[in-house]
RNA sequence: AGGGGCUUAGCUCAGCUGGUUAGAGCGGUGGUCUCCAAAACCACAGGUCGAGAGUUCGAAUCCCUCAGCCCCUGCCA
């Protein structure tokens, strides 16, 4: 296998307000990955219609990611920030995928079967078909890294999939083309730091979501300093007090989901949380936790207000990344073409 | 395309042969309780009954048209 530089892509689905967990598990970790990678982050705005959504909605999403992006510490001048649609190549390389990519691979994506669940029948194609999506995605850019949270592993061991038999499928065409050995890279995983899954404030088995009916589940990135206290405070616990050591968090979801959440945000170790609040009741840990919370959570939000205020110049922001992205697109689609015979 | 079935609260569904302010469970919101929560209890909110037209004193319920979805049988590629 050849080498690859190196270079990071991700993406965002604008599907609805961005929360903590979007946040710890996402954009948090972007922003760490500017200072060592040459970075692509990109408002996946074609993925996010495989699903019903208004177009009002969907306008509005698109924004307040990139809003989130720049708010969070991204740097859109450095790095890439753009939203897909703009990109004709994310599309024209998934059609291709479409190709390599086999029913059977996709029928076993659980995302999709816990998605389609039992309207299987009624879902779009497009559902069904997003790896292939996120498969161009990354390799239009021959992106080499991925950051991706636990959840999305296997739509990525999917990109590898694809990637794989792309190079083999087309070995001697790649070859011939003047590519050497391998074509497209089989993009890696970056899951760093501990394993911020960042659960239900109303029950800890639960993963924080965007689609649960009560708001007290989740912290949104634009909840103002006194609806996060109130939501911390009304979070579910236990009778007990705090443990002193991690082994004591075992069997208490929504305990360790707290005290994840306020390592994640203090920047600390679950350890060390538990060293100071270990025997401390709820009521007094919480306090804290709204603190940390406020903290690190109200200054994007209110970045991101501001920039909302201004639409024209996120456009900007987006217009700007997506033209540098076709740059580096166009000529891999170009010699996509060339390894399948495409004439041109 | 033809035949059959379905469409009632956020979700799953009741509403018999037309009759007063359309219900339940779950979920949601508020309250009591609790170190904060949970559980329990109390209260509240939310539906133009898929859309439109019609029969009738009166339609979720009957007739017609349309749409969406499901199943079966075909047709085209």
């Amino acid at each position: 296998m050849p080498s690859f530089p190196p270079r990071v892509f991700s993406g965002v689905q604008p599907t609805g307000n961005l929360h903590l967990g979007n946040y710890l598990g996402a954009i948090k970790k972007f922003v760490a990955l500017q200072a060592t990678h040459e970075c692509i982050y990109c408002v996946v705005d074609m993925h996010a219609i495989t699903v019903p959504l208004p177009p009002a909605d969907l306008r509005a999403n698109i924004r307040e990611v990139t809003a989130a992006f720049i708010a969070a510490g991204i740097d859109p001048k450095k790095h890439i920030v753009f939203n897909q649609s703009q990109v004709a190549e994310h599309a024209e390389l998934a059609w291709v995928f479409n190709c390599v990519a086999r029913m059977g691979w996709l029928n076993r994506m659980t995302q999709f079967k816990d998605k389609a669940g039992k309207n299987s029948e009624n879902v779009s194609v497009g559902l069904f078909a997003y790896p292939a999506l996120m498969a161009a995605d990354i390799l239009v850019y021959r992106a080499t890294h991925v950051p991706v949270g636990e959840d999305q592993k296997q739509h990525l061991e999917l990109s590898r999939d694809i990637a794989q038999k792309f190079n083999n499928d087309f070995a001697d065409s790649i070859a011939a083309c003047g590519h050497g050995e391998a074509f497209f890279p089989l993009p890696e995983p970056l899951i760093q730091g501990p394993a911020t899954r960042v659960m239900s404030l109303r029950d800890g088995s639960k993963k924080m979501s965007k689609s649960d009916a009560s708001d007290y589940s989740r912290l949104n990135l634009s909840d103002d300093r006194d609806t996060i206290a109130q939501k911390i405070r009304k979070a579910k616990t236990d009778a007990e007090p705090l443990p002193s050591e991690l082994a004591g968090l075992a069997g208490r979801p929504e305990a360790d989901n707290l005290v994840g959440i306020f390592a994640a945000l203090a920047g600390e170790s679950k350890a060390e949380v538990l060293n100071r609040f270990g025997g401390q009741n709820f009521s007094g840990f919480k306090a804290a936790l709204v603190d940390v919370a406020v903290d690190a959570l109200d200054p994007i939000g209110a970045e991101m207000k501001q920039l909302l205020k201004d639409s024209g110049h996120l456009e900007a922001i987006l217009n700007d990344g997506a033209a540098r992205a076709r740059e580096i697109a166009a000529p891999v689609m170009t010699a996509v073409k060339d390894i399948l015979g495409f004439v041109r």
